[in-house]
DNA sequence: CTGGATCCTCCTAGATACTG
DNA sequence: CAGTATCTAGGAGGATCCAG
């Protein structure tokens, strides 16, 4: 028995490989996208500068926790910026910055492929299923997806 | 006091949003691309295909099952292929699709932008980061970002 | 060699309640 | 109006053992 297991030898490769996907530039853009709501709001504001409770009637289903949270993040990022107008019921506007609305350009991108390859993913989806029906013949519905 | 209180109709928006979010491609496709390893795995199989084996080598500190949950989304997708080749030890192929490869071409894009605007994002940080110091004066260590 | 099945542990989204 | 503070449940990811 040696003194460093196999699982041990994985463990400082993930870590090493953590540090190196971290500092990966693309990692870093993916983990922000990948956000479930930092799509929505950069969507959103793409069409103008928007209050607080705007985003929070247009992103229905956002707690405030996840809304300033992501908004935060994004501030932080460059993505937008938030400006505080301190009149009697305090207002505050978001607003993309340039670099959101680069990124803006980006995700429209995005969305373009994902519109034109969908439907080839789905039809890979439903013959995949179909197949494992055959193979597995077990659990027949397909429920669950993630 | 309504039979409806604000927190329940939030719930009902969130129930609703949320399949609409679900059923929206882009959206799918993000949360696909967000995943940590699946990025990789499309990077690696995008000069050819590989074994499993190697895939394991490449990505190092992926555990097997990661890796096999992986590959086997990306495979009922469309994206890669997985041939086996029953020989005395079992070999397994993986390779992507067409589809596939038009992803990795995205992919691309993506890493364009990052690496494009990745410096803006860093010193928007810095100017956030140096700014919430003065006002917070408190936790000095900005050691957490997610 | 290539995984499947199981258990277990964090981590984080979200609910809830409260404040300037 | 625009958040903050606190708590908890659920799920993703990893370790481990086992099988074809």
């Amino acid at each position: 028995m040696p003194t460093t297991t196999a699982a041990q030898r994985r463990e400082q490769a993930r870590v090493k490989y953590d540090a190196f996907i971290r500092s990966c530039p693309t990692n870093q853009l993916l983990d922000r996208l990948s956000d479930k709501w930092v799509s929505l709001v950069v969507a959103a504001l793409s069409t103008g500068p928007m209050r607080y409770s705007d985003l929070s009637r247009r992103l229905a289903g956002v707690s405030p926790k996840m809304l300033t949270q992501t908004l935060r993040s994004l501030q932080r990022d460059g993505i937008l910026t938030r400006t505080v107008t301190p009149s009697v019921p305090v207002r505050v506007d978001y607003e993309l910055t340039e670099l959101g609305a680069s990124l803006a350009l980006l995700m429209t991108a995005v969305k373009a492929w994902a519109e034109t390859h969908i439907e080839e993913v789905h039809e890979a989806r439903d013959r995949y299923d179909a197949e494992t029906e055959n193979a597995g013949a077990e659990n027949a519905g397909a429920g669950s997806q993630k």
